[in-house]
DNA sequence: CGTTTGGTTGACCAAGTTCAATCAGAGTGG
DNA sequence: CCACTCTGATTGAACTTGGTCAACCAAACG
């Protein structure tokens, strides 16, 4: 009982499932609590999985990282960034291990979670449970926006498209703003992420700039023209999920 | 009580999840009720759900489909293929609706389930519970995979690891063998799910005839050399699951 | 038959890659 | 304070992959 509803909002995690639930305050301690059980590590740091069994679930409380697969010639792609409130490993622990590594790009705070403690907390407090599967469900929506970006869009639209996702996951969590944010990837994180070349992502990025759409310097993100990014990306946000009120009418919770 | 033991394997997500648990009597019965629930439709019909709430879910019990996401130029990238004994819709239900559309390939035999009956059947069977998520999470790998195959492998790459793919899943549920399977997708399809033009798609599949790996031709794939065919996809196939055993280890059911 | 749908091919073009060189900033040791 | 080194950013030139446009073919179907 050592935190309290006082800090309600310090949590990273808590603070995005708030999107979807109002944590009560009994449900916030034990939230807490499985949240208190973290490692750190600082940065670049890789986790390769390759199939463990038991493979780790991971709830970050600070820092950035992502999670990607290698292909044997070296290439890596990345499948998502992990933002704080994010959890890694979550959609594989049925498949019996996961075959997504994971990397730290900032220096990390992460909650070790067990399969079986998650289950455990899902039985004893089903709406967090409930905010478990929709946290997995948002993920697997990022993961299948990322998809039709790789698949249908331009590399400026793919970059567009990502730095304005980024955006706005960071102000769910109470971080960046509409006008930038702090941004630590490097041109080569990207280039990983877009399915692109280094180098070709930094033509992007001089392109964008040069068209006073964003500006991308000295890990800050910087819009200049948000809606010029938008038309350009064909964002639309609706992926991110909607407001809570849309699925309270489905499960009644 | 119609259906029994005895015709276990007829139903496809029935032997599908076969590969996860070995359902019980009553088990199959309370299947059977839900997949019974069907609707059939004829051959390329879209269904586009653009966030309705109550998005419905289906299991395909026969037939081809394809989720897919439209953009606004009139682009279309397929997420991915829904085979007999696959779910729609259930991603999404947790987000309030689907941004996702649905198209009939062939003609369509699909179980119709709202949340509602999946999450009571998930409480009255908790392994049909873990099943589904189980076939959540493989859905989801599989798409992941198709990420890092439109980042980044080549053309040629991604339709020989689309194919692979293709022949896996469905020996998964007694279709095809390994010499190849029945394929009902037109060019135009492969291109919208590689993230390619049709022209290019007939392209590659020239090339990789050529190099007498696989035959594509009438609505039939035929594999060659199934190996080079691996060797150029860099496939492997763990992203398809695991024996039943690494997962039965995880939760002890 | 004529029409429609999907497959096939060629010539040309453009987006993005490759290779290679240079630059800027941060850290480190002398 | 000055080399020295390392990492990441930047740029140019040549090249490749895959796209675009346009024509033609083949099977299926009314």
């Amino acid at each position: 009982m050592v935190n309290t509803i006082m800090s309600v909002n310090e949590d990273a995690f808590i603070s995005k499932i708030s999107r979807y639930i109002t944590p009560s305050a009994s449900e916030i301690v034990a939230l807490k609590k499985i949240l208190a059980n973290d490692v750190k590590c600082v940065a670049r740091v890789e986790l390769i999985e390759d199939y463990e069994i038991f493979g780790p679930i991971f709830i970050l409380n600070k820092g950035w990282g992502y999670s990607f697969r290698d292909l044997p010639n070296g290439l890596r792609q990345i499948i998502d960034f992990i933002l704080p409130g994010d959890i890694f490993g979550l959609q594989e622990i049925f498949l019996g291990g996961s075959n997504l590594g994971f990397a730290s790009i900032t220096s990390v705070d992460a909650a070790v979670v067990s399969p079986r403690t998650l289950l455990g907390m899902s039985r004893q407090w089903p709406r967090l449970g409930g905010a478990i599967l929709w946290s997995a469900s948002l993920q697997g929506s990022i993961a299948a926006e990322r998809l039709v970006a790789l698949g249908r869009r331009s590399a400026a639209g793919r970059m567009a498209h990502l730095l304005l996702e980024l955006s706005i996951r960071l102000e769910f969590i109470g971080q960046g703003s509409p006008s930038g944010f702090f941004c630590p990837l490097t041109q080569h994180d990207l280039a990983n992420a877009l399915g692109l070349t280094p180098v070709h992502v930094n033509r992007v990025l001089r392109h964008l700039r040069q068209l006073e759409l964003v500006v991308f310097r000295n890990s800050k993100v910087e819009f200049l023209d948000r809606q010029g990014l938008i038309d350009i990306a064909h964002f639309d946000a609706a992926y991110l999920g909607r407001n809570r009120d849309a699925s309270r009418k489905i499960f009644g919770n």
